[in-house]
DNA sequence: ATGAAAGCGCTAACAG
DNA sequence: CTGTTAGCGCTTTCAT
């Protein structure tokens, strides 16, 4: 068996107390017992237990993290820099992937809770604010990334998705192009809304008209995007760019246009959103708007540990700027230059 | 507070250990009193408490994947299905990045110790063979997948690399290549050496020459197979093709091949090893040797989760079989036609 | 400076 | 069929 806390004092001649001063720097102990207790300790490859230790009311050092789904490089991406920073900290990251499912969420959530998680960093797309209120009810500290939920008072860590889709869309107009589709994830999401308003707003700046029928809804695969630009390309005078609002939507827009024998940038234009791994490596390079995942992670997770260790009173939402990185899909729309 | 197993038990006018029982559906206990307090859990939203819970000598429902880097998509692929089949057996899992970085692997075993988690998945790379020991001696449930270590009796879930690395072999040599280079991650590590093994083999088979020389090694990082295809390609009489043992690497070989002009794949074929969704989408899309990802974190999850409920009593290997993904990076050594 | 003892929320005999 | 009770390993007053 493991040794407990008991053999440790047995074996160094001292109470439980004592050896639970020394584990936690706590109390006035002598220094030879110190020394004694430590030594002991190191002998026998004693672990305190950080179950027995959560259950006199201490934290369990672990937090949940929400993600839609794990294998989606932006997804890993983040989680790679919540565990980072969470390590760093002191805390272990449990991996829940919910597909965006309600149902997976609460699920998840509840477990969560039965385990007592210290904290729980929500990524996910659902706009289930009832559990989450649930949890504000309950004072179980959470925070939000990559996500908003402006009707909820929690901390938050977002790029500035508006800016982005203005940013995303001024490109392409700055390049010539008139007729500009967008494929949006999720009409009721924020985030997604936001960069709508943005692509909206670029046109409007530019005296150009905003045409509802560009609007485009689909999910968050490779698969929607191909059959959403799919249908896109075979109107009669399709877009001569399209705004992917992730990255792994313009990927199915390229293999969409590859099928059809569309040339990209020459054809037709694509500029994506996030700038994850994929953006760099698929063919052409995808020109995209990046999010500075890192520091997203890092401040989440330095927000959320402030929010478990009570060092905080009052809410945050830190808003990131995305930045455009252009690489081979966007080039001028020669076609209306002819 | 949250309600515990005493608030149950007051408020339904029986004891914590009925309650107990009904929890855990363990005992006999009368069909009202049941109803009676099921009701009572329902209406306090009573979770029992698996810290515990898992105090009283019960699981913590809970597994740690070591993985080198969850940013990584074949680790993240592989953390998805494990998440998933873990899910549904009813373990939660934590995940642990440890770029192969020793000290962080024992740091994060340590950890995992601590958190009295039920078991443990690796797939790190690291030959850390002592504290593997040290688990085992433990009985601490471990399963290996993705990885080898034939000297430790544990359960392990791999792909034969052998057959792979002769498959991608014996693919270039039917495409008329006579001079293959092969940039391998790490000569320690078994799988590496199986790969170089299979690949040696085929050349033999094939009555070509095995050369040394053409044998490098770099990591697992686009970066790393960059660099190293880049002086693969600087030499006097180039190879024809490249195995890459992943696919990572074989994106730098893919990069390092576009940056001084070599066509792929009429100038120089290549072959990666995973088939991560990476693969399909680079450009031009990666011929490699595709592992059964869903299956084998399918599998090695059933075998710790076995392991763990102490079903079984001898150790296993399970080794799936590799299959070729034929894509755009390969075609026939054409310049060697002339 | 150190120890005795109560208690965290739950499980598992053992009694009744 | 249900309740009493003794832990599980640790933290934390409160004495000494």
């Amino acid at each position: 068996m493991k040794p407990t806390i008991y053999d440790i004092a047995r074996e160094a001649g001292v109470s439980i107390a004592t050896v639970s001063k020394v584990i936690n720097n706590t109390g006035r102990i002598g220094d030879k017992t110190k020394q004694k207790v430590m030594k002991v300790m190191k002998e026998l490859d004693y672990q305190p237990s950080i179950v027995a230790s959560a259950l006199t009311g201490k934290r369990t050092h672990t937090i949940g993290l929400l993600i839609p789904d794990i294998a989606n490089p932006f997804f890993a991406e983040i989680a790679r820099s919540v565990e980072d920073m969470g390590n760093e900290l002191g805390f272990s990251v449990m991996m829940c992937s919910t597909d965006n499912n309600i149902d997976k969420e609460s699920k998840y959530i509840s477990l969560l809770e039965q385990k007592r998680v210290d904290g729980i960093i929500i990524a996910t797309g659902t706009r289930n604010t009832d559990v989450l209120q649930n949890l504000l009810k309950k004072k179980l500290p959470i925070a939000l990334i990559a996500r908003d939920l402006p009707s909820l008072p929690v901390d938050t860590v977002l790029v500035d998705d508006y800016m982005g889709g203005y940013e995303a869309t001024s490109h392409l107009i700055s390049l010539g192009h008139q007729k500009i589709s967008i494929i949006a994830e999720d009409l009721k999401v924020m985030s997604s809304k936001e960069r709508i308003r943005g692509y909206r707003q670029a046109l409007e700046d530019h005296g150009m008209e905003y045409d509802e029928e560009q609007i485009h809804v689909s999910d968050f695969t490779i698969e929607g995007g191909r059959e959403v630009a799919a249908t896109i390309l075979a109107e009669n005078n399709p877009a001569t760019a399209i705004f992917a609002c992730n990255d792994l939507l313009a990927m199915g827009v390229i293999q969409a246009a590859r099928e059809i024998g569309v040339e990209i940038p020459s054809d037709l234009s694509i500029i994506g959103f996030d700038n994850t791994i994929l953006a760099s490596l698929c063919d052409p390079p995808l020109t995209t708007i990046a999010q500075p995942i890192q520091d997203m992670g890092k401040q989440v997770v330095e927000l959320l540990v402030k929010e478990i260790k009570q060092e905080k009173q009052s809410k945050q939402r830190v808003v990131l700027m995305p930045s455009l990185e252009v690489r081979n899909t966007t080039s001028d729309n020669t076609k209306n230059l002819v």
